[in-house]
DNA sequence: CTGAAAGCGCTTACAG
DNA sequence: CTGAAAGCGCTTACAG
């Protein structure tokens, strides 16, 4: 069984190739009736335009590579990962974008994939990963457009989507004053770098605008793989006095301690980043939680549609897009006030 | 800046483009000297070969499409679905495959998306999905090799990888008698369909092999989105006098009402399906629970590998593959002792 | 409104 | 071990 070609249908409807594709494509117009005969032909042959040898002719897939890294994540950036990949099918789908899933080539030490004709795509998305700076410096470099999703390195003016996280800890910080805190605690993990985070200016910012007293020692900052993080942890809370905690969603086992342990003190208001990508786990709070919404989904709709811009009109020039923190709370549910 | 292709490279190189396009893929020999000056003018031009031309020519892609639902889900499945991307991703990798995630068509009332040429891949995964049944029939018909992630309706022979859950419910019997367990009752979603499911016929074969009483109230079904259902599932694991408890992971709240309520009953063992997927913010349990591997990852590798051997050699006929059922167990973190 | 033809960048029989 | 050439199935200037 052959199978069917724009040839067949031109010659079945008794037009030329280029006529046919027109139809397809509608870039030009053509008489009712040669539609109609070629329509007939294609419904006829069963006719299904193929999508390489257009990509082939048109220089264009349609098609935008993910750059996935296979660095170990947690389990919650896996979720955040998974959902960011639904905004971007989302968005994708909106104006007829596929999305190819790319991975690290084999054998190449660094995070270092081919960003170029090597992959069927039109442009890519790259996410911030441990040795990123270097690889970007690479792919500035090349004339494939792309989108970062993540925070650029300084001095690199490139496409990118990221969270606001300045601005974040910030109102995550006033949020914690309006509930009364005085003594405002952060748990922050302990990266590579002991640089400063955009979390931690955030929360700085804050102390100098509303003149609360700054402690060095109430940013908590801990490797989230140590075992005993947990204990240690509440034992600061307790020797420094807070009363308020910014946690972020890393410490999955602090939260669970803070959140449903009905032995944990009730008293202390908590605001987590990101709680919303696991909260469907946490019917047994024992309090509510306020915290920032990680925006997974958004960033996935955000970064395709730059791209997609990019695609359309590579002339235009890098542009850097926050999105603004939303704040909200997750009540104590139903469930839980039945047990008590 | 024109880009560079093969032809640039055999005048480079002072040879024939078939010469260098040989040299490429490996699939004549050709001598060491021409070699050397292939790979030199490679270097020199930074010559990228273009995988949409490739491709055309040779009428593969080395891609292989995911077919996702638009359908709401719930978070746990979506758990799912991104770890067995994960191992659709490293199967594809080793075999020099990418992964297409593709979506239904715009404008289409049923799960229906074009399975030809006009997306550029060799191949498909499709997973079952509410109206799967209609939808496979369809695919049937096409020329597309594909692999069904989940159980086939018994009319079809078609390939497919699943998790073998007759055997695993009969397993997760037989744990539950050996803890000590007499009267074993089975949570389990509501389908559309009342027709039985794998689960509870593995549920029915252990109680017939084991000679137990089988008491088809027992069988709790519920719909998930009863905002309820905890209580009401609670009260019938009461009143039928349940001392082992076999629940499905859909049942978040339920889980978390049984493995981390304090004031849950200890005494009664339960088996969960697919506990592996969330045990991650389980480090407040309150007690061990046993579980069945959803085997997520595996069954993504299985496959694509199945997949791939298809594309390799389409003429090989339909194979049905099951995984047997894994039972592990998640031990009461150290971190809850702590507390106790 | 329509057609003839070049060309997209490779692969691969065919011939030597 | 190597080359000349057909061809993969479309798109799109160009010409009318």
């Amino acid at each position: 069984m052959k199978k069917v070609t724009i040839k067949d249908i031109a010659e079945g409807a008794g037009v030329s190739i280029s006529t046919v594709s027109y139809v397809l494509s509608g870039k030009r117009s053509v008489s009712d009736e040669v539609k109609r005969r070629i329509h007939e032909q294609i419904e006829l042959l069963h006719y299904k335009p193929n999508a390489v040898a257009r990509s082939f002719a048109s220089r264009k897939t349609n098609i935008i590579g993910l750059y996935c890294s296979k660095y170990p994540d947690t389990e919650n950036t896996d979720v955040f990962f998974l959902k960011m990949v639904n905004g971007m099918m989302a968005a994708a789908e909106k104006r007829n974008y596929k999305v190819l899933l790319l991975n690290e080539m084999e054998g190449s030490e660094n995070f270092v994939i081919p960003f170029d004709k090597t992959f069927p795509i039109d442009g890519a998305i790259v996410t911030t990963t441990i040795n990123s700076h270097h690889y970007l410096n690479q792919l500035e470099s090349e004339e494939m457009p792309f989108v970062l999703v993540g925070k650029p390195p300084k001095d690199l003016k490139i496409n990118c989507v990221d969270n606001d996280n300045v601005k974040a800890a910030y109102e995550a910080v006033e949020l914690l004053l309006k509930q009364g805190a005085t003594n405002i605690g952060m748990v922050t993990g302990s990266g590579l770098h002991t640089r400063l985070s955009d979390f931690e200016i955030g929360y700085m910012m804050a102390h100098n605008s509303y003149q609360i007293a700054y402690r060095s020692e109430n940013i908590i900052r801990h490797d989230i793989n140590d075992p005993d993080y947990v204990q240690k942890i509440m034992s600061a809370i307790q020797e420094n006095g807070l009363d308020g905690i910014l946690v972020s969603l890393l410490f999955t086992r602090l939260i669970n301690r803070l959140l449903t342990d009905p032995h944990a003190p009730h008293s202390i208001p908590i605001v987590s980043f990101g709680f919303d990508l696991i909260a469907e786990h946490y019917s047994h709070l024992t309090k509510d939680v306020h915290f920032i919404q990680s925006n997974a989904y958004k960033l996935g709709i955000e970064a395709v549609a730059r791209l997609i811009d990019l695609i359309d009109k590579p002339e235009s020039k890098a542009k850097q897009m926050l999105l603004s923190p939303e704040l909200s709370v997750w009540r104590q549910s139903k469930e839980l006030q039945q047990i008590e």
